[in-house]
DNA sequence: AAAGCAAATGTTAGCGCTGTCATACAAAAA
DNA sequence: TTTTTGTATGACAGCGCTAACATTTGCTTT
């Protein structure tokens, strides 16, 4: 174990208002040049002369020069900053569209700076002011249901606005997402077409998907099944409340048929539960998820789920934010990115 | 399918320069005060007298003033922005920590901004300067391996640095982290004291999980252990690479023992795969993990694992980077968190 | 009643950058 | 040669806010 006390590194000697920082006017006075020229050779290279270009890039790499996006922002009233909230950054069904959401706007020149709405104790109203106070140039929501107060605030900021994973004929601006109430019949339509005749549901209790589970239940039961056991489980889906759910439904006596989870990651869990009871799958009992994550496809046996293109939302998402900030006309302001039932081992 | 073209929304008129936006001194005059008191009024409450106080929140309230964040941390030289670097978001064991240290840091009055290093046409470097150019009042880094440049450039912003997940002598400022190597020794100990013979590894293509991968084997091989199966896997990690890996392993005519994974979603495909094969676990094969994640305890079998506290992980950094940002002394530039190996079901 | 003091509020001057317009200068056109 | 045009650069003002200091107000103290 090292010495915890080498060096000690010097305090941060409170250096507000020193001038001692290191500013555009500094460059610009070693490249011998105007301040305005440095910000041009960093934001418009194609403006400065090819000699001039170099001697500022020459002070830039002298100095360590980082340009203040702060006052970059103020002045030209464009903060490069897209804003993205998600329910949580601790669920990979989210991060990995973020992830490529980001990326999209990097090459781009953005930055993306996220907002986790899952907390119970704030409201989206309060999350959505702390972003808009950085000024972003373009904001990404999950969901479509917002309170009024927060549609007012998000309109009154007069930015590009993306609703996503749910549709709705009234967007704020753009909305990109797909039809939970069409999933659910599509279900349906799939557990009768396989003959499964009692019906099991371990659902994340998210509006979305109570919404897709009620629109199983309903085709359901204009077809006659009637042996239903539904469970609900606390907001942030993991394994542990899958197998949570899958147990509570075997002990009510559900001993045949199929259990359809509002996560793939809940499926895992049941799969898991009924594994450790050495009950055949899908001989005896069938799983099916929801999202086609990654690992759907790999777990043994692999998960039929309903696949749902994670990846075209966050592009479409990403390609509809930057057309409307950089003034292009946009083509939809409703995309529906449709969705399909993948079958796999477990049905 | 609702009809696409509702009220076109009014095309953002590029109000550039226009001056119509609701400022700070648009609210004093609402409120009858100057401008300096509705700043106080939203900073420093206790500043301002109770009468005075609602009268600016009135007029707060009329006019819907969003605070701007970018003047204001130009002016006060703290943007009460925080980034954090990890090398993937989509990544549970970074992103759940992530949350816990924004959470903590936006109850402190701090939004956290993430960098993603996890691609590799970026150099770190690039990244850690976009993300100083928002002028960070601190930064969390994962791993303590930076080009000079790098360090350079960090320890010119004069910011509160913490590094985490790993171990050094000489930090660039604070360290919390563990030690890879004595988890590697501990792990080799641990499998000599179950008794295996042949020793498989899943690991992913990461410095760390190489290093741990190299102290298990130094132990196993001055204890006689001979029969290794090495894999190396590319850097996320997932359940297909387990898989794959697991394939690999037992391709080469691995049939019992112990394979030692570097992550519990590698392990994960690990247990798939040899589970699809029908082979007892751990009768024959015995699986390690890395990480303790939540799911780990929940698998079936059960995974042992290798448990590292990430939430201390992200709480003592949030501790310590809060504690250097407001001037307090910190008691420790290297915190070694340590580590414990949960034995379960899979060995 | 004068002096002293703390609390509340205001004035001023920037923070570091970019939009806008003005200017300088060289090359092309007349 | 003079005029026109275009390119490169600069001066200046101001984005919206807050630190620092200044002033005012209403008190308590002697």
């Amino acid at each position: 174990m090292p010495e915890p006390e080498q060096k000690l590194k010097k305090p941060f000697e409170t250096e507000k208002r020193s001038g001692d920082s290191i500013t555009l006017d500094v460059v610009a006075r070693i490249a011998g040049v105007s301040a305005i020229t440095v910000s041009r050779a960093i934001n418009k290279p194609d403006k400065v002369a090819p000699a001039t270009l170099m001697k500022v890039q020459d002070a830039i790499a002298k100095t360590g020069y980082v340009p203040n996006l702060l006052a970059g922002g103020l002045a030209s009233r464009s903060s490069k900053l897209i804003a993205a909230i998600v329910p949580s950054i601790a669920n990979l069904v989210y991060s990995s569209t973020i992830r490529l959401f980001s990326n999209f706007f990097r090459k781009a020149g953005y930055q993306v700076i996220l907002g986790d709405s899952g907390y119970p104790e704030i409201l989206e109203e309060e999350l959505v002011r702390t972003i808009l106070s950085r000024r972003p140039d373009g904001i990404l929501l999950t969901g479509v249901d917002h309170s009024p107060s927060c549609r007012n605030l998000l309109l009154a900021a007069n930015i590009p606005i993306v609703e996503t994973w749910d549709l709705t004929p009234s967007p704020l601006d753009i909305v990109i997402g797909f039809n939970h109430t069409a999933i659910g019949h599509e279900v349906a339509k799939f557990i009768l077409k396989k003959g499964y005749k009692k019906v099991g549901f371990v659902t994340g209790n998210d509006s979305r998907a109570l919404l897709r589970q009620r629109a199983t239940l309903e085709v359901l039961g204009q077809n006659g099944i009637s042996s239903i056991y539904p469970t609900t489980v606390p907001a942030p889906t993991s394994l542990e409340l899958g197998r949570v759910g899958a147990k509570q439904i075997l002990e009510e006596g559900f001993d045949r048929g199929v259990i359809f989870c509002s996560s793939d990651t809940l499926a895992q869990g049941v799969l898991a539960e009924i594994q450790s009871r050495h009950i055949p799958i899908p001989e005896e009992i069938a799983v099916i998820g929801f999202g086609d994550q990654l690992f759907a496809a790999f777990t043994y046996p692999a998960l039929t789920t309903v696949r749902i293109d994670r990846e075209r939302i966050g592009q479409e998402a990403a390609d509809a934010l930057l057309d409307r900030i950089q003034g292009r006309p946009i083509a939809n302001r409703i995309i529906d990115i449709g969705f399909s039932i993948v079958e796999r081992e477990s049905t």
